[in-house]
DNA sequence: TCCTAGTTACGTACAGCGTACGTAGTGCGC
DNA sequence: GCGCACTACGTACGCTGTACGTAACTAGGA
């Protein structure tokens, strides 16, 4: 009985509510739509124990009655967003399929700009995602693979979703920022890659730098990743 | 003159000192090396301006000199483990490099495990991934590809290592941690999962659960999907 | 039916954080 | 040699996550 953590690791496999005492007054549901809501409009740091309190209307600690951790609050977030997938019917075309759900998932983290800060870094097993992920199994179901492979190229996917909405949001974020102006603001950064790269110590990256010329097309970018790693799996095109 | 930030956006735009005043007590290495020492040791979490600044032997806020905001630090750590990649002549093999490249960051990810979470967010300007970035353009040399998409490579290979090592580092720290044991944990995990699948709502899931067997190769995993990307920008590949 | 054990609710308190601000001392450029 | 830009750093503020203790409540077993 002792020396042992009285909390699950994860908070998925401890039930939402026991019989005895009290009924509770929220359910995760709405602690987690309280803390979407109050990341959406404030930003990430915004969500703090007790401003989510707050927002339900209860007091501070009542909270780790239903959260005991602040990560499992963002569990919950990540759950709660990962509900706005559509799920729909395969239609038998696993990459149009595929490039769909993902474009799916940037556009569900171009509405909650703070999502990629959650979803980089760990393996999710909340119900939404293991529904998504039964989606993405679903989808695939034309490809002829096995399960692990599968897994895996939705994992590498996801993974390469993830890193470039967060890239892309981050830069949205760095030229709506501060007083300076997208203009003012990439001639600094210019100024300063310009100034490196004409130390003569970066060759090749100076000729990479010429040979650009205006603004990046970050979707672009995106959507040949996205076929490039599609491509990696598709046995028509090996 | 007013409403401007006194603080560049960047701290490389900054020049590390000044001619007017007292010398400065510390480099810029000094304090990524002692940031990094306390990270290794105890953590990013340990990471605090207030312990760096003990660590270095001054006040706190007399960091602020040198490191305009946190965030800064955190960039000077990132730069100060780019160091560690050995940049050596390439061979004319670019795929045999770019993986010895993409092998050496996970190992160096791997000996400072904050590192990934540092990471995935931003791309990064430091001198040492300008210098990484150089070298990466360099063992690219034999590849027939313009500039921008020799630079979509890099950076997708760079995200794909990224993501995978955090995971492996996240996989493990779950092994290490708290009370219970590997088998333990993993029984939990386990049976948490087993008891969604068994609902019968994943049945594909349910699927890929049973096709698996024994622990997963992880370093594996890595390589092929690193293969993969590779691939994906073959000419003769396709 | 009542009792009690397991819950919920929540106020207080603590240690720690990033950092704004003010002051004192130092040494280069004019 | 003077002045100013810089370094150094103590104090203080508002904020964080959360341990702990107490009071109210209710479902299950006797």
């Amino acid at each position: 009985m002792a020396g042992r953590a009285a909390v699950p690791e994860v908070i998925w496999a401890r039930p939402e509510r026991t019989g005895r005492g009290p009924k509770p007054a929220y359910t995760r549901a709405d602690i987690a739509a309280a803390a979407v809501r109050i990341a959406d409009a404030e930003g990430l740091d915004g969500v703090s124990m007790r401003r989510v309190a707050a927002e339900l209307g209860c007091g501070t600690m009542s909270l780790y009655n239903y959260v005991p951790r602040k990560e499992d609050l963002y569990e919950l977030m990540i759950d709660a967003i990962g509900a706005e997938h559509e799920i729909r019917e395969p239609s038998g075309d696993w990459r149009a399929d595929m490039l769909r759900n993902a474009m799916e998932t940037r556009g569900i983290m171009h509405r909650h700009t703070w999502a990629p800060r959650l979803m980089s870094g760990f393996y999710g097993f909340s119900p939404n995602s293991l529904r998504y992920l039964e989606h993405c199994l679903d989808c695939l179901e034309p490809l002829d693979l096995p399960f692990a492979t599968k897994t895996e190229l939705v994992a590498l996917l996801n993974g390469v979703v993830t890193t470039y909405t967060a890239n892309e949001i981050a830069t949205a974020e760095r030229t709506r920022s501060l007083p300076w102006s997208e203009e003012e603001e990439n001639a600094v950064r210019i100024a300063y890659l310009g100034s490196q790269v004409a130390t003569g110590a970066y060759p090749r990256l100076a000729a990479a730098f010429m040979e650009q010329s205006g603004p990046i097309d970050l979707e672009g970018v995106f959507r040949r990743a996205l076929e490039r790693v599609l491509d990696a799996f598709d046995p028509e095109k090996r």
